[in-house]
DNA sequence: TTAACCATAATTGTATTCAAAATTTCCAAT
DNA sequence: ATTGGAAATTTTGAATACAATTATGGTTAA
């Protein structure tokens, strides 16, 4: 069902390990990687950590420094301002695309349904955290299938090593419940758009919508992300100016 | 003069030293990166080759399969393509920046001396081989030294990313002249409208600019391109078909 | 108390070793 | 001659060993 086939080796699992945990942000920004740690956490050797850490810094999640190895990447306010801006022109890119390849019946209905399911839950009132959850999946499968479409394979893959860039940090933002709203109007003038033809309409409603993103992201916790994140590596070999010592206290809360 | 620091670490060295050879076509689509024998080219050990390869891979340049290694990525002329798409916009959206950033005095002062060198090249009625190289390095200081002003990392780091990647297939086109003068005409054009505030404009006609690219290199060599290229690889995991047996004859053409 | 310095420990960088898988080679059978 | 298959070789995947650098901790002196 998941198209996954079968990947035995031990730098792949720990590369899914590793970035799950980062993006989970379990891993905060700045956190030191010790090989040697990740290696006992996931019973394997060292050589296949190193494996993946060195394909999680060449997508960006870490930032290395000649032998004083692996930080995960902090990203200042501004980093992921950037980012969402890249996001936007990205997948709107995508979604104009799509469109004027034309949406399948069976695509359309699929798109049709998720945001019917998105729309339940932002119709219920006081939703749980798991229905706030559920969205957020019906959320990334609505845009991701949109994007599917567009027939451009390097496109989708610039999208998704972006995508999950500042994943870490949307762990901070809490949605509301009109952002939600704001959200799922946004999915159904997009779905309208694209099912009428107007791909250029589409693409720029989905722009629109990122910068939404962006901008709920930018006004809310400012003090929490602006105060951790102190300088932007984001490119090999640059020095990062990180707190240092505080590596306790993070390797046993995993799996509690 | 560089800026670069000194990367003593043997997987860096190796990491460029391998970029390089891809960059220059030395080692061609779908060549098998064998561990061993890029061991034994560099005098290191397997170890840091793995950390270089497993970056590339990251990076789109190389393609893993498992218990098989790694391959140089095989790019269809229709990857090309979509490269060059993404690239279009990616670059339009840096010039957009740049230009409602504004342009500093000393920058534009250096980009028009850009120009005016490219200029003379354009203008050289049999120009030589390494005046066409010139040429192009000129090109690519004059689309940095732009984009580098747009203030958005991030961005930049997408453009870097997606740049190199055809660089390999660039080789087997040559420019024309007439190429070089449309090549100039646009860069012209595009400085044009910067220094005269016209961000929006500016970006169209980068994103021409490239698209003018794109398809100069659509009609000319489909064969060559076309012949190679069997399967889109472009994600980790996938299969990707090529002729398998390639592997003698370009070892030893290595620093002859 | 603080600063400096040396010793110790821990971590990274690299090489080597070993096992498993894949490729090649070679021989036999059709 | 061609095909099939098994042994041999090569190559990858992973673990371990070792060297070099960095971090740590404690002792001493001001």
């Amino acid at each position: 069902m998941d198209g996954k086939m079968e990947d035995n080796s031990l730098a792949q699992i720990a590369y899914e390990h590793i970035k799950v945990r980062i993006c989970d942000g379990q891993f905060p920004m700045g956190h030191k990687m010790s090989e040697t740690q990740l290696a006992r956490d996931t019973q394997v050797s060292r050589t296949p950590v190193r494996i993946a850490l060195a394909r999680l810094e060449a997508e960006g999640f870490l930032t290395w420094e000649a032998n004083r190895g692996y930080r995960v990447t902090v990203f200042s306010i501004e980093d992921v301002r950037a980012i969402y801006g890249v996001r936007a022109i990205l997948e709107a890119e995508a979604v104009r695309l799509s469109g004027r390849r034309g949406l399948s019946a069976v695509l359309v209905r699929e798109l049709t349904e998720l945001t019917r399911q998105m729309e339940e839950i932002v119709y219920i009132p006081d939703h749980s955290a798991e229905q706030r959850a559920w969205f957020l999946k019906m959320n990334h499968r609505f845009h991701r299938q949109i994007y599917d479409n567009c027939g451009n394979e390097f496109l989708l893959r610039q999208i998704a090593s972006t995508a999950d860039l500042p994943l870490a940090l949307r762990n901070f933002f809490s949605f509301s419940a009109e952002q939600l709203t704001e959200s799922h109007a946004a999915h159904v003038n997009i779905l309208a758009a694209l099912t009428s033809g107007e791909a250029d309409r589409a693409a720029g409603l989905m722009r629109e919508h990122i910068w939404a993103a962006r901008d709920r992201m930018s006004v809310k916790k400012t003090k929490r992300a602006g105060s951790q994140a102190r300088r932007v590596p984001m490119s090999r070999g640059k020095r990062i100016l990180v707190p240092a010592k505080e590596r306790a206290g993070i390797r046993k809360e995993s799996e509690g």
